[in-house]
DNA sequence: CCCGGTTACGCTTGTCGTAAAGATT
DNA sequence: AATCTTTACGACAAGCGTAACCGGG
């Protein structure tokens, strides 16, 4: 089971063609062939059917596994490399949209930060790879609860900041006027689901109908698509309540009444922080202003 | 990075020593050698010192990945080898001491099944392992949250039980009367420790001194310890009180008064149960007794 | 008959073992 | 001096590419 057989396997699953894949990794058709024959044989099993190309029961169950495992070697490499190479002075630090608030902000040095956004769900992958060296997550969370993020490799997890969670509407909305709303009373709301927004439908929200979905990053847009109605948002509380007095009256910000549900936002740090990235870390998680509310 | 250098890497870090590496991995000191030699040219990072052999830091980091890793590889080999295995009429459960309680003996057929004990941390890595067809692990978690499971693979995790705590300790004790305790009561507690019966110290028990290490799978003895006075031990609420009336009226359970803490049960299943794993899980899942007490 | 996957075969490269050299206590 | 790691080198196998082959639309 040679990681470079894998990548192989799940590039031709992906691609659903021998032939493209080879292409895009570099090789001929026939290395290809003969890099699945070789998993097929070491597996004892027909990981894909040809002609259509796709895998089969076998198969997909490798493809689940393969995915996490080159990822997780894609860190121990980029891990490693990283205590090597020489310390730059520049930091990459990756977001989702939520995480970035005035807490990181403040933090931020003068100069020396690429902050780059992206879908939360991206944010571990991205710093398992090398791609960044520091990374912001938030989500949905029991007060003082970590979040339950992908394990791709050991990083240092802080947490950063916790806040009360609002839900954002339009001014016109019958909830709009409440001091409150509970979660059993949006049981059948409709939601804006917004997965790269780091907005998707969880548990929490029940078995909602979703009434739009939105994918992009863009908080803006998000919260006027909210304000006009096309379906409810749950967001940190600050940014509902920005949100709805920014858009000239158009929407309101209602407290979510559910004490054991907060927002939170975590710092994941490699290991091996570098000079910058430390001295970046440690503003995050000391000198945030976002840092003390950790209750309620 | 091919995982048979990092599987040497492993070895010799753990043996502190190449030419014990070798035997232990059926090549000659030479090749190991090379394979320590290639790691290092292919991270530019130098791995060990030599004489003593022992990781460097960028060693130490490498380590923290490997482990994981070659888990993970073991598991998406013996996963998939699993689907293809003609399915045999025995299934081999691997479960933690605690997690063997009425509900499983209940579900258990007749016939056809291996039961192996084993500390819970162990138990994710024997099912990724292929070693076991199913898995029973218990830990303390809040009331339907899951427990922290290291991700070796994908795995299919149902939550078969959980169950509220009570104290186990010496009739004598000054404790033993109440009708409950609550953990502040607790705070500088002496704990016995017994990872391997699964019942570490956990961040549950403050910052508790220790006061006995038990090694080993057995509650009989580490009950026993409990009741002779050698340490607290928290049980499910059954188990504490079972132990406290076997033991002839040397030992007392008192119910712990914390809502947001219980023991809980899980069963691990590999995404491709065989048939008849498959039915004992549905067994365990959904005919123990254990199963409809969710709350409190 | 064309497109795409498989098989045959030669060549290059990599990997292991043997054996000699080097280093450290 | 003894022990343990490294280096040199030869043998063998693995892996890739070229090219011929085959099977389905």
């Amino acid at each position: 089971m040679d990681p470079h057989l894998l990548r192989t396997f799940v590039a031709v699953a992906r691609l659903a063609s021998f032939s493209a894949a080879a292409r895009e990794l570099g090789y001929t058709q026939s290395a290809v062939s003969q890099h699945i024959a070789a998993l097929e044989a070491d597996l004892r099993a027909e990981l894909l059917t040809r002609r259509p190309v796709a895998p089969t029961h076998a198969g997909a169950r490798l493809l689940e596994h393969a995915g996490p495992l080159l990822l997780r070697l894609d860190a121990a490499r980029a891990d490693v490399l990283r205590l090597a190479a020489a310390p730059p002075g520049r930091v990459t630090l990756a977001a989702s949209p939520l995480a970035v608030g005035p807490g990181l902000l403040a933090a931020l040095p003068a100069t020396g930060v690429t902050l780059r956004v992206m879908p939360p769900d991206r944010v571990p992958a991205a710093l398992a790879a090398g791609d960044c060296d520091l990374g912001l997550v938030d989500g949905l969370a029991a007060p003082s609860d970590p979040l339950r993020l992908p394990d791709v490799a050991p990083l240092k997890i802080t947490g950063v900041g916790e806040e009360a969670l609002a839900l954002l509407l339009p001014a016109g909305h019958p909830f709009a006027r409440r001091a409150a709303v509970r979660l059993d009373d949006l049981a059948d709301a409709r939601w804006l689901d917004a997965p790269d927004a780091g907005l998707p439908l969880t548990p929490a929200h029940g078995s909602a109908r979703t009434a739009l979905r939105y994918e992009g990053t863009d908080l803006h847009a998000l919260c006027a698509l909210a304000t006009a109605g096309h379906g409810l948002v749950l967001l940190p509380r600050r940014v509902a309540e920005a949100a709805a007095s920014a858009g000239s009256g158009a929407g309101a910000a209602v407290p979510l009444d559910a004490p054991r549900l907060v927002h939170r936002t975590e710092l994941l740090a490699p290991g091996n922080p570098s000079g910058a990235a430390a001295a970046l870390a440690a503003r995050l998680t000391a000198g945030s202003p976002y840092d003390h509310r950790t209750e309620q």
